[in-house]
RNA sequence: GCCAGCGUAGCUCAGUCGGCAGAGCGGCAGUUUUGUAAACUGCGGGUCGGGGGUUCGAUUCCCUCCGCUGGCUCCA
């Protein structure tokens, strides 16, 4: 969202560089193609955009074109002058521009600003315009004073994608072109640099490379192949989480992958989330349909018996599968797919136990995620949306506050998003900032005002009078698929040893070790270390670039003198060569980094 | 779903302005017995994403479907 409230000046002119860059780009547009319609050009995190309704689709060279002219454009010294124009003027001055007569009438009618937010002062609107060189559009600014302060070579044109004006997939699709621009070229190489470290990390080139996971076109878009190495650090990463559940007070229950169609209406699924279901599957005479979620099952657990006051809390975990129908365009590697499974958990309580499972929940959350290394976090606490919300605003305003508290107790940095919750109740997201400085949704804990009362769910209270529970939903990975994208992006393949598929690869120097390789194989196997064992017909120098490209922690190289010796020569991922020593001072070096994973009881 | 781009060997990618489909790596076989990031030689390997059309002839041009990528909308 276009924001120019930038802390700092820096920020500041950061944000007019990019925001003039836009409107220079514009221009070199409208230099190839006179009669383009403009639409809207902000800056953006790292750069800027603009959106064109143009005759026809650009190809690479037309953005070859329009940077060679724009970097022109920004050589001269154009002023960039703002005036204030009459509603008439401006009706004139963009007679040719449809989507601009649009945001005219829309300033001049509700008080938005040129990209549709709303004003926010309350003064009648103004109408303004920017000018630089042969080039006016409608602007509230603020620019730089002069095309100077842009530098050329700071400034480059990156790809074009599809928009929908005014992001409605009902109106008509435009031509956004992306671009980029910093203070110095130094700024734009470390940027594309970034862009370029964020490739060699991504997921589904290095899941591929590390032979993790795949998908078959035979299979169907979205839905993954756990690989074996895959699944061992999934399976590692699940069991450490299982463990850490039971020990602190969760029970874990089973659920199948279909229910019957009156469940989901129950549920109110078939109501409000129809569109992302599979569609249903029929027989005898009775449909089922896939399950988007896996509360109504925990749901059905919870009403399988009579439940008192003193059972409460009852938390139930579950490594559940869903399935939901995500549109073909929106798929992305293992970050948005069809098929997920969700380190799902629900907590059912008295409204008196809402405050400390709600910490609870996020303290333990924030354990496991620790557990794996990832420390940069922020809160996230979505409230009563506008439209349409289950529960007094009293209810909603008390259930923030009890969220707010948590946060405030596990001493997590926290913003509000306003009217960000679903429909049903307020929320805590969890997103973890990685190594490339890159968001990452991953915990969930929400609060549930609405299916209890569907479910008719009840416990008998102290009085013997029947009382309605209270629900939470929760999520700590958020969803195995993804959780694992954030793992390999962040350590870009090179997992902490305690999740590592393999841990250590032993290296016979020539074929005449392989027997004394197979010797150490099982004396780690015994101490559970995950070892594989190169015994191709390569030189060792080659089986050393292939552990380095495989990322496996440790490298246990034995030839003559290991043999001879009864040690190992091992050699760090991290480290480097770390020289001879026995296996039992390496499985001593190692301990700390293989029991990172050991599940403890929170106090 | 929409806009744009892409789909050639297991992988990374050349190539064909319509005329017998290529490289490197990997794989296999042999030689080599190796000391911390790629030994040498040889050999296999392809409905050029699927279907249809135009053409004497289509991997190449056209249509259509599928999938992927970047976005938009939507979301764990």
């Amino acid at each position: 969202m276009p924001s120019n409230a930038g802390q700092t000046e820096e920020a500041q002119q950061l944000y007019k560089i990019r925001h003039s860059s836009a409107h220079v780009m514009a221009q070199a547009v409208l230099e190839i193609f006179p009669d383009a319609k403009l639409a809207i050009g902000p800056p953006i995190q790292d750069g800027f955009y603009y959106d064109f309704d143009l005759p026809r689709p650009l190809t690479p060279e037309d953005l070859e074109e329009i940077e060679t002219r724009a970097r022109n454009i920004l050589r001269g010294d154009h002023h960039f002058e703002c005036r204030e124009i009459s509603a008439d003027e401006a009706r004139s001055l963009f007679a040719n521009q449809p989507y601009k007569l649009e945001l005219i009438e829309g300033i001049l009618a509700s008080g938005t600003d040129e990209y549709g937010q709303p004003l926010e002062t309350t003064e009648a609107p103004k109408l303004t315009t920017f000018r630089q060189d042969a080039f006016e559009d409608l602007c509230r600014g603020p620019h730089v004073h002069s095309t100077r302060e842009i530098n050329p070579e700071a400034f480059k044109i990156l790809h074009t994608a599809g928009a929908y004006w005014r992001g409605d997939e009902h109106r008509p699709m435009l031509q956004r072109i992306y671009g980029t621009a910093w203070k110095t070229p130094e700024e734009l190489q470390a940027y594309l640099h970034r862009l370029e470290e964020a490739k060699r990390r991504d997921h589904r080139r290095l899941g591929k490379r590390l032979d993790l996971f795949s998908a078959s076109e035979a299979v169907g878009p979205g839905l993954t192949l756990w690989h074996p190495k895959g699944a061992m650090v999934r399976y590692l990463a699940e069991r450490f989480s299982l463990e850490a559940h039971i020990l602190n007070g969760y029970q874990l229950v089973y659920t199948p992958h279909i229910g019957r169609s009156g469940l989901w209406k129950t549920s109110g699924h078939l109501d409000f989330y129809k569109d992302s279901m599979f569609s249903p599957i029929e027989s005898e005479g009775e449909e089922y349909y896939l399950k988007p979620m896996n509360c109504p099952f925990h749901i059905e657990i919870y009403k399988s018996n009579q439940r008192s006051y003193r059972d409460l809390p009852l938390r139930l975990a579950e490594f559940g599968t869903v399935y939901r129908y995500e549109r073909s365009g929106v798929l992305q590697g293992l970050t948005r797919v069809r098929g997920f499974t969700q380190d799902d958990a629900h907590t059912f309580c008295r409204p008196d136990q809402i405050g400390a499972e709600i910490l609870l929940a996020l303290r333990f959350s924030l354990y496991v995620l620790r557990s794996f290394g990832l420390t940069d976090f922020t809160a996230y606490i979505s409230t009563r949306p506008e439209a349409k919300a289950i529960g007094s605003v009293e209810d909603w305003d008390k259930a923030v506050e009890t969220l707010r508290g948590a946060l405030e107790a596990v001493n997590v940095p926290y913003e509000y998003d306003i009217g960000g919750g679903a429909f049903y109740g307020p929320k805590i997201d969890v997103k973890l900032r990685d190594s490339l400085g890159r968001e990452w949704q991953l915990s969930t804990v929400q609060l549930d005002f609405n299916l209890p009362e569907r479910f008719s769910m009840e416990f008998t209270g102290s009085d013997g009078k029947p009382q309605r529970p209270m629900m939470v939903h929760r999520a700590l990975f958020g969803s195995a698929e993804r959780f694992f994208a954030m793992l390999i992006e962040h350590y870009a393949g090179a997992f902490p040893m305690w999740i590592a598929p393999v841990q250590a690869t032993i290296i016979p120097i020539s074929d005449k070790q392989n027997e004394y390789a197979a010797q150490v194989a099982a004396r780690l196997d015994m101490e559970k270390v995950r070892t594989s064992t190169d015994t191709r017909d390569e030189r060792m120098q080659a089986k050393i670039r292939d552990f380095e490209l495989e990322k496996a922690p440790y490298a246990l190289v034995v030839g003559k003198r290991e043999a001879a010796e009864g040690t190992i020569s091992v050699r760090s991922r991290d480290k480097g060569d770390l020289k001879s020593m026995t296996v039992d001072a390496f499985l001593e070096l190692t301990r700390a980094e293989r029991e990172t994973g050991k599940p403890v009881k929170l106090d």
